[in-house]
Parts: structure tokens; sequence; C-alpha cells
DNA sequence: TCAATGATTAGC
DNA sequence: CTAATCATTGAT
């Protein structure tokens, strides 16, 4: 694989989660639509980490976080919503960054009339909801096969994209950890 | 600030 | 087996 495959997800992931954003998303959904979006916004969840699924041990659910980097975990929160993420790491260590806020391009050209355009896939859920991403991926490679890959950082290249780094939204345990990174000035990031 | 909504899992 | 929890979202 190239530059974004397996061995460059196999590090921690709070050193993968700032190099996610900028890197494209791709979803071919089931029927065979094309989905592109730049990831804004990533938060890490990692080893010796209370807010991380894999924290206390491994279940069925969070399975794929102890597995091989580059497959993915999504799963079902609060009744309604999936969550993505990307297995980083090596395998054994309950790695994975959530992917919470595309910036969409395939509507900015087709529906530049809606204003709200990029606002469609700002949260995990709604991103989720958007790309036709669930449970049935957990668990499955980050691939063309698979119908979610990912492309490398158009321009503006990577070196000049402004990052801001924060807490993580949502959780209740290891709120003081900054795992949390977002695209500076984006419109489609969840929260500013 | 709060309800919707159901899978998941910690704790009996 | 059962109840609490939950990496969200949108409406009030």
């Amino acid at each position: 694989m190239g530059k974004l495959g397996a061995s460059w997800l196999a590090r921690p992931c709070e050193r993968v989660a700032p190099d996610l954003i900028g890197c494209i998303l791709v979803r071919r959904n089931p029927q065979g639509q094309i989905y592109r979006g730049m990831i804004v916004e990533t938060e890490a969840y990692g080893e010796g980490d209370p807010a991380c699924h894999g924290y206390h041990r491994q279940t069925p659910r969070n399975a794929p976080m102890f597995g091989p980097p580059g497959l993915l975990y999504v799963y079902f929160i609060y009744g309604m919503h999936h969550c993505l993420n990307i297995v980083t790491d090596r395998p054994g260590m309950a790695s994975a960054v959530l992917i919470r806020a595309l910036a969409l391009e395939h509507h900015k050209l087709s529906c530049p009339q809606d204003q709200n355009f990029h606002r469609w896939a700002a949260g995990p859920g709604k991103l989720c909801r958007y790309f036709q991403i669930d449970r049935q991926l957990s668990g499955q490679p980050l691939a063309i096969a698979t119908g979610l890959w990912l492309e490398s950082s158009p321009r503006p290249h990577k070196n000049s994209l402004e990052l801001v780094q924060t807490t993580r939204i949502g959780i209740k345990q290891g709120q003081d950890i900054p795992w949390r990174w977002y695209l500076k000035n984006s419109p489609a990031v969840s929260r500013p």
C-alpha cells in the first residue's frame, strides 16, 4: 500500500489523528454512488485512556479496535447514530481515530444554492448517515473493495493546514486529554 | 436544557 | 438477567 496504507496508520492514535485532517474520505455506497469529503475534525482514543471503548477489556463490539491498523470500527450510539473510527497502532493496542466531520466536495458544486451543505457531514453521526455507514462495515478494512477508503490530502497542502487542538466532545471520562483536532475556520467542523 | 431511542455491557 | 450508560443530534 502507499502513503495512506496500514503502516502509516501503525502509530499511536494521537499521532495519526492530526495527520488525518486534510485527507479525503471516499465512500462507494451499496448503490454504487461515490461520495467524497475532506476530513476536518478527528479525535483519538487509545491506550490508558478511560474514554476509549477498549479501556476495560475486549468485547464483541470493540474487537476491531484491538485488531490491525486500517480496520474500521463502527458503533451504534444513543439508539440512533453511528460513529466511524479508523483503527491505528498495532494489534492488541485498542487504538483508533474517530472521524467527526467532513467538508463535502460533491454538493459544493451540485447544490451551491444550499447554504447548509457544509453542515451535512458536520458531526460523527451526520457523516455516517450521509455516507450510509453502519455496523456492517465494522471490522472490515479501509479499502476500495470495502467501499470506504482514503485518498491523499489535496491542495492546500497539509503543511499549510492550520490545526486547532482541544479536548474531546461528549465524554465523561478523560475530559482533560487534548486529543481532538480540527481545521481552523472550517465551516464543516461539528463544534468550534 | 432536554428528549429520542436501542445496542451494549457492567454488575448482580 | 437487568438496569445504567452512551465518543449524538435537533428542537425548545
